[in-house]
DNA sequence: CTAGTGTTGTCAAGCGTTCAACTATTCCAG
DNA sequence: CTGGAATAGTTGAACGCTTGACAACACTAG
């Protein structure tokens, strides 16, 4: 075995790690459970409202949906299934690409997300906003979009890797 | 209506929030797929036999687990049930109070604990550790620790809420 | 001893996610 | 125009997680 071994993690490295992963699987959970409990909506599904409501005519393309949610496409496909029983979004054929479905956010579906904005808003406020200084704000956009770049440099999330 | 409306997040923080769950959203995604991938289980079950590994005898009582990893009871009652029959951890009955199970880790999870640690360990180091400066890191402990805190203070996890 | 109360852990049902086919359509080469 | 490859989206099965109901047990008071 030439290998010198995993470079494993010193005691400090190994704070920073447990520490982060904890606040922010905590942080994620709380944000989630706000909304099941408040309005009935995992967050995946308020992220599927939100994208569709910021999108032209309320409307996007499956595919695009899924990209614009960061999640698969059968993902978004079963749950833009749920949304539409619940009346939220209708799913309809798209005039130029007969494999294609477009997916609109309903008035109620609109509604629905109205009304569960301001309690999420507050919520997002009282476990990030309220709990850091605007300096450390700013470091966490830092430190964000370093996350970002290795993300966006990964093949994790390279569905169709265009490199074959 | 006397409400002044929600507090609505500003562009510039609608940015920080957005950025920051995303990144963690797929840190957190890039380690767990990893770990399933190379070792054939989930964050969540490495994340109890590393509890095990560091408890005394490799052992603790099913609450304690729990609690080292902030998860709810029955959540690790059924993984413990799936790690039992891997053949990784034993559950026997606690001499002291017979209400009580004790999860131990087995010999044979503790080479599997072995065997996965390597990747994950690296997998770690290129998502967080290579992604950030020194600086960052040492940024990203004060934030954990600020959202802890928010965490420790919130009702969100008061499992039996002793301020009733 | 017996009843009442709180704790410990398990079990069953329902929901959401993923993975692996599968259908339908478009694109392109010959 | 025809056949094959790529693309768009759906579907069903298996899996894990969460919730609420529940059984077993410990502790305390009468």
């Amino acid at each position: 075995m030439k290998d010198p071994g995993p470079r494993w993690l010193s005691p400090d490295e190994q704070s920073t790690w447990r520490e982060a992963i904890e606040a922010w699987q905590w942080l994620l959970a709380a944000v989630d459970a706000q909304l099941q409990r408040d309005s009935g909506m995992p967050l995946a599904y308020y992220e599927i409202l939100v994208r569709l409501s910021e999108a032209p005519d309320h409307s996007l393309r499956m595919t695009q949906l899924a990209e614009a949610s960061s999640s698969s496409k059968s993902r978004v496909s079963h749950a833009v299934a749920r949304l539409e029983e619940r009346g939220w979004v209708r799913r309809m054929d798209c005039p130029t690409d007969r494999r294609g479905q477009i997916a609109t956010l309903t008035d109620q579906g609109f509604d629905a997300l109205s009304a569960a904005a301001p309690g999420h808003v507050e919520q997002v406020r009282q476990v990030l906003f309220d709990a850091l200084t605007p300096e450390q704000l700013r470091q966490l956009d830092g430190i964000s979009a370093a996350i970002q770049a290795k993300a966006a440099a990964s093949p994790t999330d390279a569905e169709g890797c265009p490199a074959a």
